[in-house]
DNA sequence: GTCTATAGACGGATAGAC
DNA sequence: GTCTATCCGTCTATAGAC
């Protein structure tokens, strides 16, 4: 049962090292030698740790699962926990606007969250396993996370009440795009950020239920 | 200078049947038995009409390029054209939809523009040649489609005027994430048709000018 | 321009010594 | 668990007949 208690830290380094690899030329592209060699150990070596390069993928994509819905704070909030919004009321443009910016920093800079990403954009049209995962993690969880966000500040009399479907995508959607121009161009991160307050900002602004006074 | 000129069908055939195959596994998964065999011809023969298989992706990339600027409603909008925008004045939510709807199932089912789209997006992070390709296709073309679309709207006194760039990103951007759901679960599209559609006119609905009348 | 045949490199995976 | 050596299939690309 233990057994494979000391390789671990080796098997661990296999699945990051791959993870690096096909988060940027994809799973097809990368041999078993490149991965290999990122790890400083013979190929067949890989297969003392797993069955096949397939192994490793199925792996990965089961790491990325878990440590996505374990870190992300777009999994765990919970708009309805008390604890959760305690410090969330009488919200403004300004105050949304730093906890989003706070949640787009990490998740752009985690790497594991961030490689993770990048390989379901790659992989995502191979096959529809992949496709569902991909829609799940960064579309619908992304939505569930802005809809409890609009609930939540409909409910606190912050925001007018128009579709929250509808607000959330418009809230969330230009933030899920330059989220992928980032991944693309890193060296747009300072234009992207700046986007993203203006448009949080402008976002409350016309969503706001006492706009008159 | 005109010696290809009866091998052009087959030359295109290959190149299309190549993006075909691209657009869903990428470049390196690919191989250039596939791409004969789906042609229907021996694979040694692919050589005969290009030298390598990279000079197949170039040529792809070219095609890409300009078909795109030569069909896309996207490209071709010029809101300073009178003759272009005579029909567009006193726009309100539902003939915006209706313009924009039209623009979507084009983009989303012309094959060649979707997947176009496809492979950029599983070749994005390979080179940065084709992640500016693919940043200037699927955001900067549509964002200045948008922006030209809300100064003209701003203009004629039909929306209020705020940051015209975020009231672009937020028109354009959930129309964007939605037709990456589509690409990806092709399924989805009447969801995402009816999704557009209650976006846009909400979107009219929380900016347009004389919303106390 | 398409074909068969093949070169030569590299792919995933296994056997067996240590 | 890592290594060397090797199997066998597939890859891109070329040579040369037709």
């Amino acid at each position: 049962m233990k057994k494979t208690q000391a390789t671990g830290s080796t098997r661990n380094e296999i699945l990051e090292k791959a993870l690096d690899l096909f988060s940027v030329n994809g799973y097809e592209a990368t041999s078993m030698l490149q991965i290999a060699d990122a790890v400083g150990i013979r190929k067949a070596s890989l297969y003392s740790h797993f069955t096949s390069k397939q192994d490793i993928l199925d792996n990965i994509i089961n790491s990325v699962l878990t440590g996505y819905a374990n870190h992300s704070m777009f999994s765990n909030a919970n708009w309805d926990d008390p604890e959760y919004v305690k410090d969330k009321s009488h919200m403004d443009g300004e105050k949304a606007s730093r906890i989003i910016q706070e949640q787009i920093q990490y998740i752009l800079h985690d790497p594991h969250i961030a490689k993770g990403r990048k390989m379901l954009v790659i992989e995502q049209f191979r096959n529809s396993k992949i496709a569902h995962l991909q829609s799940k993690q960064n579309y619908e969880n992304i939505m569930n996370y802005f809809i409890g966000m609009i609930h939540f500040l409909i409910r606190d009399n912050v925001l007018k009440e128009y579709d929250s479907l509808i607000m959330a995508a418009q809230l969330s959607s230009p933030i899920t795009v330059w989220i992928n121009l980032c991944d693309r161009e890193p060296e747009r991160e300072q234009e992207v950020m700046d986007l993203i307050h203006r448009h949080v900002l402008q976002f409350f602004e016309v969503y706001q239920k006492q706009s008159g006074l």
